[in-house]
DNA sequence: GCCTCTCTACCTATCAGTTGGTAGGCTACG
DNA sequence: CGTAGCCTACCAACTGATAGGTAGAGAGGC
């Protein structure tokens, strides 16, 4: 049941965080969620802030899988980057959570030092797995930046979707996207 | 004093709320800002709730007017678009700030219903005012669609900015969507 | 078989700090 | 006088966290 209950702990915890940031991370309401009492957490995380952190280490570590299936899933770099967003669109599917890095960076004045680094890791694994597949060769300057205003954008249409508009929001945004070829690194400015 | 103190209070909460969400309507950091104590502000809103939709509302107010302000300085639609992201620059200077709306969209889940129409409202202006400079005529369906698009955009990038980079990487980012001809009516997509 | 030691996983009870909010009093100004 | 604007002194609710105890599983010696 050990393992069991850490897991369950991540899971409910990162649901939290989803829906409500650092502060969806209170011990009285997840351990009655994972059905336990408050001080039996502490048995298993030694602080809020380091179940923060191990919730977001989770995170990262489940997005980043989540990208390899995309890869694996799409043969061009191309589909790949079409299907991007594809990856945080459950989440706002049913409870309109969305990205914890981006719920926790807008909260980053008010969290420990150590998830504020574990979100910085987050956003650099996201736009260079962008990056790689923007450009042939190894990333540079412009594909870097091609990726930045990419992970910017996605991040923005679920805030937005969240605010108001719900899932198919997002979807038309992301369409939008599509569109004016956010996606595409050969797409050309006309003129200024 | 009166008068003045009132707008002592919608200024410091703006800018609490600005940096850390809803939770920044702390009324006892709220008044020690001010100058005075914490039951005084009861005085003046008659509660947290209350304070926080006449914050959101400011905001709302002074969007608008910095809107108008864009508007009357830029002669074609084109250069208002272009000028659109300079709104929200200046906040996400010096103390990492990002737009009131964006922050309070995260946490609409533990926001009271005064406030989350107050953001519903906030992002229909915006998406609004962008539509109207998108199309020539009565904004179309298309126009509300890369109205909604170019919102969602600056908003996440505010937040990927908060997150890591701060300014030089909202700058970046708003470039480059400049680049691809987001800001832009007539960009064409070239194959998908 | 049985006893003891130890460890894990949980519990109840309680703490101190912080929060939004209230009651009631003082002061100064019209 | 009355009211606007502020105060001190509180309160109840909730928070993260600690202290100390209990039930049960497994290991080892005898």
């Amino acid at each position: 049941m050990s393992e069991n209950t850490v897991e369950n702990i991540l899971a409910v915890a990162r649901a939290q965080v989803q829906a409500h940031g650092y502060d969806g991370l209170n011990f009285r309401d997840i351990a009655s969620r994972v059905g336990i009492r408050a001080p039996s957490l502490y048995h298993h995380f030694p602080s809020k802030a380091a179940l923060g952190a191990a919730v977001a280490r989770r995170y990262c570590d489940d997005v980043k899988a989540a990208l390899d299936a995309v890869s694996r899933a799409n043969d061009s770099p191309s589909a790949c980057l079409q299907a991007y967003p594809g990856i945080f669109r459950k989440a706002l599917d049913g409870d309109s959570r969305i990205c914890l890095a981006s719920f926790l960076s807008a909260q980053i004045d008010d969290v420990p030092e150590k998830l504020r680094t574990e979100i910085r890791a987050f956003i650099h694994i996201n736009v260079t797995w962008l990056a790689e597949r923007l450009s042939a060769s190894a990333p540079d300057d412009t594909a870097m930046r091609r990726a930045d205003a990419i992970y910017a954008a996605v991040a923005g249409a679920q805030l937005t979707a969240r605010g108001s508009g719900g899932l198919r929001r997002y979807d038309d945004i992301i369409a939008t996207y599509r569109n004016v070829g956010l996606f595409r690194p050969d797409s050309i400015p006309s003129e200024q």
